[in-house]
RNA sequence: GGGCGGUUAGCUCAGUGGUAGAGCGUUUCAUUGACAUUGAAAAGGUCACAGGUUCAAUCCCUGUACCGCCCACCA
């Protein structure tokens, strides 16, 4: 006998019994279903990570796309008989953990990180970063992701410090970390530095001040920064600009407010000659670009401000005060002294830094750097025996980081989805700097270098006395280039590694496309000779009704926990999906959610129908099917069919679009009206014809709804199928 | 400054070289029926604008306008 089916489908109460169900089956894990026979021993593999949520906090709605989206590629893989494996994990997110447990202790107790020691603070991140992991895993199980539990991972665990640590220690045995004394972004705030991708440009208005360092200097200058001056060592002009070609080569002393400069005239042609007064006052110690400046003309270096935004140049008046204040100073004794020219209101593009919203001062730091240019030979950091398997880089022959990226794409081994990322990718890649990756925050992979006096240890403690670590972190991304080997075994040569990298597709949002893809990419093939994936699939940020994006302190976020506790999981999911393209912002609404809670109603209750006119006993005899059924079974076929070419293509909105439609306007509203009357008044044979067809269609079409809205279908599916899963049933 | 995306029904968005589609909303009708979290029907669009290619353009090309995003050292 059957279970009777409430009108109601409650989402709140099944899911989450669903969602055990299949856990306890295991067959989330690849080697369940060959056990099973669900997937053959030797079926093709469908591999993908999870890219690793941040420890920071709670999922929000593009975490619920993203779950929404990789559950529909896995169902339908297993499904397919695919030897599936979805690897689930989470990320320190150093700097972004780290600032948010600062503030946090902060705010109750008015301590910072060094009150406490570095022992303290560290346990009490760890602390935050654990609950945090558990209301994270908590909310993937809630969305119904079918990843596989037994190969969880984090980003800051013992598996993936052995990986860091190889990593490291090859890319610097390849001559490609180096640890130099450069101009970086230094964030005053999180009194760290941050790779060039961490730093966010936000528009403020600024004075723009023409002077002249003192009377006798014959050049006028343009800055908003003229605090920054008492570090200058030369000034730049165009090579052919007329106006300053006599002064070229030659050096001056001037009194600057006070303070001796030292000023020698350099021709350069990145100086614009139309920008101000053609004149380019050289700030080695605090601007990138000028440090890069003294670099092609040999200019010493003076630096006037420290770790704190704090001046330590211009005389007593100046020093120890901010870098406002002494502007301000600074351009009263400049207005005094005659010497101002001009003060104009601009708008400006200042540097921030994108995790803790302190203003990047940059700086001359000794520090760790990756080296995107260098020359070397892949085969050299490959395990033995292999080569290069990345198309354009022949075996053998000496390429660089940045070429790896390039042709790892351009040879058409990674596909990047929507295509028009591509050429953003590119892009990037040429602009691209050497990755300074060493941070001075307390929370990440410690970077693997021990020295003794002049001696160096790079990946190893060596034994003995006197080693002291390297006090600094790693850069977060370093970790996560490595995630989809570094969850596979890797540097252990495991079967895993063997049986499922390069991964199938990567999935994420196209705003860490360079952050995360681009390091990926890099990372495997430095590591491995090879790609990462085959596919990478980026998806858009969900914003609010009105376009804007969600945050919580905006308080327009839609918290997918309370959706799916309102309207259910399936609901939520279908509602990030259909209407969304992919790379496309997406607008979502708790109306667009409520309207996919009526459809998972609606296969409830069609369902319900279905088993409400299910014969009583075996059906005996013969029957043949009508016209109009076989024509119903024939179109089911196309639906299908369009449904699967729709996924193979990664148009996941197409194909949710077409399964929704079918089943409710083609069966409910179409096939099921039909067939009413003859359940009711037609001979036996009818009944069971009409039975036949419905029910075909209606499981034929779980299957295919599944992957969308796998909770509700589950449910109806096991109604027909007692001691079944949806879950592994064939495509 | 460079690049990219968007502009399609009242709203949110799909889509296609050949009489325009969905969801929500609106209007009318139906209904003790699997489902009111329903069904049937209707209204509603010179597919931003201007040129071009074509037998044919909403779709391809060029340009313009507005909106949004990304990148960039204009000090």
């Amino acid at each position: 006998m059957e279970e009777e089916m409430d009108s109601r489908y409650s989402a709140g109460e099944l899911e989450p019994k669903i969602y055990e169900s299949w856990q306890k089956s295991g067959y989330f894990a690849p080697e369940k279903c060959v056990k099973d026979g669900v997937a053959k021993k030797d079926a093709e593999t469908f591999s993908i990570v999870l890219p690793p949520p941040n420890v920071t906090g709670v999922l929000h709605m593009g975490h619920a796309a993203m779950l929404a989206i990789e559950d529909i590629l896995v169902r339908y893989a297993r499904m397919k008989g695919k030897r599936t494996v979805w690897i689930p994990g989470t990320d320190h997110a150093a700097i972004a953990t780290q600032s948010k447990v600062e503030s946090e202790i902060y705010k109750k107790e008015k301590k910072n990180r060094h009150d406490l020691g570095r022992e303290e603070f560290l346990r009490r991140v760890e602390k935050f970063a654990s609950e945090s992991h558990d209301t994270i895993v908590n909310q993937i199980k809630r969305m119904g992701a079918s990843v596989d539990w037994t190969r969880e991972a984090f980003t800051l665990d013992e598996p993936r410090n052995a990986a860091v640590k190889t990593a490291f220690k090859e890319m610097y045995d390849a001559g490609l970390i180096y640890r130099g004394n450069k101009v970086i972004n230094w964030d005053p705030k999180g009194q760290t530095t941050v790779s060039d991708d961490e730093v966010v440009h936000e528009e403020r208005k600024a004075k723009f001040y023409t002077f002249k360092y003192s009377p006798d200097f014959p050049i006028s200058i343009s800055t908003t920064r003229p605090e920054t001056k008492l570090g200058d060592t030369a000034v730049a002009v165009h090579p052919d600009d007329v106006r300053y070609k006599q002064y070229v080569g030659k050096e001056y002393d001037v009194d600057f407010v006070g303070t001796p400069l030292h000023i020698k005239i350099i021709a350069d042609t990145e100086v614009d000659k139309d920008f101000g007064t053609g004149a380019l006052g050289v700030t080695p110690a605090h601007s990138i670009i000028d440090w890069e400046m003294a670099e092609r003309h040999k200019l010493p270096l003076k630096q006037v401000i420290n770790e704190y935004a704090k001046m330590t140049a211009g005389g007593p008046e100046i020093e120890g005060k901010k870098t406002a204040e002494a502007r301000e100073i600074i351009a009263e004794k400049l207005r005094a002294a005659g010497l101002m020219e001009k003060e104009e209101e601009v708008p400006q593009n200042i540097s921030v830094a994108e995790r803790t919203g302190g203003i990047i001062e940059p700086l001359p730091k000794l520090q760790w750097f990756v080296s995107v240019n260098k020359k070397f030979k892949l085969e050299n950091s490959l395990p033995a025996g292999q080569a290069s398997k990345i198309n354009g880089i022949p075996a053998g022959s000496e390429t660089t980081l940045k070429e790896i990226m390039k042709k790892s794409v351009e040879g058409g081994q990674i596909k990047i989805l929507p295509e028009r990322f591509e050429r953003i990718y590119y892009h990037w890649i040429e602009n691209l700097r050497d990755w300074n990756i060493s941070r001075q925050i307390w929370y990440g992979h410690r970077i693997p270098v021990w020295t003794k006096g002049e001696k160096m240890s790079v990946g190893k403690k060596p034994f003995g006395f006197g080693w002291v670590e390297d006090e600094d972190t790693l850069d977060t991304w370093f970790s996560s280039g490595l995630w989809t080997f570094s969850t596979l075994g890797w540097p252990k040569n495991t079967a895993d590694l063997a049986t499922f990298h390069p991964t199938t597709v990567l999935e994420t949002g196209y705003d860490i496309l360079f952050f995360w893809v681009a390091r990926m990419i890099l990372m495997t093939g430095f590591l491995l000779g090879d790609v990462p994936f085959r596919t990478v699939y980026l998806h858009g940020l969900v914003r609010d009704e009105k376009g804007k994006k969600m945050s919580k302190s905006l308080g327009n976020a839609i918290d997918p926990l309370e959706m799916i506790d309102k309207y259910g999981a399936d609901a939520t999911r279908l509602s990030l999906i259909i209407g969304a393209a992919p790379g496309n912002d997406m607008k979502l609404s708790e109306d667009k959610i409520r309207g996919y809670r009526n459809f998972t109603t609606k296969i409830w209750n069609a369902s319900r129908f279905v088993l409400m006119n299910r014969p009583v006993g075996a059906v005996s005899g013969k029957f043949d099917l009508s016209d109009d059924e076989k024509k119903y079974l024939a179109e089911f076929e196309t639906a299908k069919k369009e449904v699967e070419t729709h996924i193979d293509n990664f148009e996941l909105h197409l194909a949710g679009e077409k399964a929704y439609h079918y089943f409710w306007h083609t069966f409910a509203d179409v096939i099921i009206e039909a067939e009413k009357n003859k359940l009711k008044e037609g001979a036996p044979e009818e009944k069971a014809a009409a039975y036949e067809t419905l029910e075909t269609l209606l499981l034929g079409s779980l299957k295919f709804l599944h992957p969308f809205v796998p909770y509700v279908t589950e449910a109806v599916y096991q109604k027909f199928r007692p001691g079944k899963l949806l879950l592994v049933e064939k495509w």
